[in-house]
DNA sequence: CATGAATGAGGATTCATTCAT
DNA sequence: TATGAATGAATCCTCATTCAT
């Protein structure tokens, strides 16, 4: 990552103003709503530049859940180092997945857009979920029937919440409560429960690249 | 209804000849993914006849919504009218929904990819179950904080668990779990939640796919 | 034309009402702005009705130039023989075709938009304006360079009047300055020609067919 | 205009080849007659570059009306500026038009086809020919009633013989004649107006059928 | 004869992708 | 490598015409 030649840093910067564009673009809905045309013309590079660094136009969009993808499991990664309680770190990954749902925006829309691939975008979010309930089981913490059915309701708490607080049906403070509330369905008494729901996440370094300033406070 | 002309009864199967290929076709994705050709082909009628019943392609999809939004909903409201007590009611209307995600893939198709109208779809059933909620919460029955917030969780639950089981990540049988836990969420004690997920709908006429009688038996 | 059995009467008068909803339409534009199912339901008829009486579209297109060709026609003969004079046969033949485009919208419609038998239409007018023409020469009344030719000028400045006038850019009342003009072109003297110009048309009894209530004023 | 760099120089020629396509193939009718298909087979490119240079079929035809009205208004003004006395220019206006008619077959398929902008194409013609009238009235060289109207008049003659003369049904030297009879019409003596008639245009260099030199020359 | 459902050829327009420069 | 002109398959939609009832 240090040592590129010049052209090796050019290609990937106008990589990365294709992807952004990309990203940008977002809201206008799936990949049949944006043309290739309107990605270049964002990125402002040639229409035929796009085609040297991606194969087709499905590809970008890919790379696009790959970049989101990488971005959101390295950071979520942090936090795994730094805690080890199981209701924390159940705790920790959900109010960082709520939080990424509300300062980024373009998240969001590839995670309403991108179709099939939306269920895979959460997957590092609830594998660690998985392992984090598997240990709070193991430890005699989490009170629960089936692991496996548990998680999937969960996911699809948190999907919905994250769809409803983006489309500004739902205030983004109400993360909380739906924290406290899964935290609750594990079993943990409510006063855990709040208490952890409650509690910032631990302080890391900055995600690496975002356009949005805001993200900055990712890391709070 | 019983004494349409010949002709009528000629449009009228066709209409929903066109109507059944849309749904069968929808697991390809969104109306981009769909072409009027294959709809045509599928329903084994010629290209143009399309028009004769659809103004636009998207008459078409908005027609099957129609439909599927219409049958739900008759259906629903029988039980509606059979029951009293708000936690029947729930567990009655969450087991409804999840039968029909068992019995009507094309349904949970339509749920999936019909954009911002998938909120509506489940809308009917989420309606009441608001109301049960608050008659629950009313009586003393249920115990939660935020009854909207609440309800989000569930509508949230609900439509996942629908869809993992319509792509076979989940036994069918899960709904009586989920019911459970929903029930449980909802400050029910486990015995009575199980108990309540486990009893069976009451008895009404076997729910139909579509309102129109003559064609449905000629298809079933 | 009177003993016709009753579906023979009744065939006419679809045809009738074919061809006068043609007309009716015809503001449209040509042939191609206008449906055989725009047709059909101005005349009220069924669609397939239309391709008993008409072979294709184009054929009504025709049809409807020949009726008004007809009307047209007659209405013109009648003056024939009620004039002796060349200049007299002019100025009537002028004065008849301005007051046509006065009073009958479709008329020139269709003389604006039936493409290149549009010269057609007034064919009937120029052949008499013709003999006319030469019978005014021979009697030494008009003085002419080439007939044929001379004949073309009134074409163009008689078609153009027309449609400007259908158009809204010249007042109705210059046909009278237009005669004027054509009549002293062919070497009439400018009183004669003014007087000529402003004699009305000869009394005749009235137009056999026309939707429209002041084309009775057509006989004045 | 000299120093287009090749990709421009191409691009010029591609849109040039269309246009001229859209020239050639003018005889067919109106828009309706002519498909954006048989436009690029004439022009022998891509269906889809027609959509590189035009924004829908519409524009192409505007851009060919614009295109002759431009060769035209230009090559008319040479002449306003080489003449002085109003009868003259007159005739040497009249002259010019007769002269594009009989040389340029495509402006004259469009003069017939193109709709209500028909009127617009001879406009520059007229506007030069009212001025002129004005002035000559006022020199007491024309003596005429109505300035507009006689305008009128001659308008719809000019556009006659030269639709005329277009179909091959007037002698192309007639347009002499139809100069004297103008003129004649204005008051002028018939000595007078015969010697303008006959009178060459003006020498200037030759008219051209288009703005565009390097394809023109390429094409000649 | 009247009707209108069915049909498919035809037409405009879009856009991913290729390729010569 | 960057570019953008060229391309044609794909798509929506219209409408004249046919034909069974």
């Amino acid at each position: 990552m240090a040592d590129l030649s010049r052209t090796e840093r050019k290609r990937q910067r106008t990589r990365t103003a294709l992807i952004e564009a990309t990203r940008k673009l977002a809201y206008r809905g799936g990949q049949e709503k944006i043309s290739v045309q309107d990605i270049t013309e964002e990125a402002d590079v040639g229409l035929g530049t796009f085609y040297n660094y991606f194969e087709h136009k499905q590809a970008i969009f890919e790379a696009v859940l790959d970049d989101i993808q990488e971005v959101f499991d390295t950071q979520l990664d942090r936090f795994n180092s730094t805690l080890k309680d199981p209701a924390m770190l159940m705790a920790a990954t959900l109010k960082y997945t709520f939080q990424q749902a509300q300062h980024n925006e373009d998240w969001l829309i590839f995670l309403e857009y991108s179709g099939r691939s939306r269920y895979q975008i959460l997957h590092q979010s609830l594998a660690q979920c998985l392992s984090y309930i598997q240990k709070g089981v193991t430890a005699g913490r989490f009170r629960i029937g089936d692991i496996h059915f548990t998680l999937n309701l969960i996911h699809g708490m948190v999907r919905h919440v994250i769809l409803e607080i983006a489309q500004g049906n739902l205030e983004a403070d109400v993360s909380e409560e739906a924290i406290r509330s899964i935290l609750r369905m594990l079993g943990l008494p409510d006063v855990v429960a709040r208490a952890l729901a409650q509690s910032p996440l631990p302080a890391v370094s900055a995600p690496r690249r975002s356009p949005l300033p805001e993200v900055i406070n990712w890391k709070l």
